[in-house]
DNA sequence: ATACAATACTACGACTGTCAAGGTAATATT
DNA sequence: AATATTACCTTGACAGTCGTAGTATTGTAT
């Protein structure tokens, strides 16, 4: 799997993924994880780490919030919501996305 | 001028941005720092010194070669010179940016 | 029964590309 | 005479990604 994606090509990117996932429902980390190479036909995976400190971005700006789920046994569970502040940035960020794409392209 | 792309979606295809100036010919530093917004409609800049770190990174790594030129008076330029190796980077560089972007559009 | 894979979360430290700030020096413009 | 432009370079900080490691539970295979 991946190994074609280079991560400074995903740079920026993955806030702007974990939202779009987010748009769709509530999810937990591990979920969103896997989300992620199921969306993109398993062609790459964003890691954990890189994706839980980016849940961690999220919540501090107040893109999403998180709630414990009540699960009662097994692992728990911490599930995230987004904010109204946050589709804001997503659609700020897609936007931003296509105007660079343009410029991208322009450029190669 | 710029102020819209971010530097994080940006990452890793100023290397890339540079060998598709120096495929047209060879030129020098501060010339191509000037091509760069003049190719993308004066949109947007790449600082002066992320193209000088990257100028050193592709020489480091023999996609450029770089000569003095002979100026005799005014202030002395360095250009640069694609190399074969140089450009075969530069086509893998640019599958790479045609395969992410599906995959980030799919994403997003 | 036991081992292993999968689920689910977290902490820490290293790496790397970009940028801000600052500097030198010559030529062209006002 | 002063300023803008051309042309190059160094240094140090910052931030996002990733590798490595660890905890703990549940499900599956041997």
């Amino acid at each position: 799997m991946n190994g074609k994606i280079s991560s400074d090509l995903l740079r920026g990117h993955t806030d702007t993924i974990v939202l779009s996932i987010l748009k769709d429902g509530d999810s937990y980390g591990y979920e969103i994880y896997k989300k992620i190479i199921e969306k993109s036909d398993g062609l790459f995976e964003l890691r954990e780490t890189t994706l839980y400190s980016s849940y961690r971005r999220l919540e501090q700006e107040g893109s999403i919030n998180s709630y414990w789920g009540d699960e009662t046994q097994g692992g728990r569970r911490k599930y995230y919501t987004i904010t109204l502040a946050g589709e804001k940035v997503y659609q700020h960020n897609k936007l931003d996305w296509e105007f660079t794409k343009k410029i991208i392209d322009k450029l190669l």
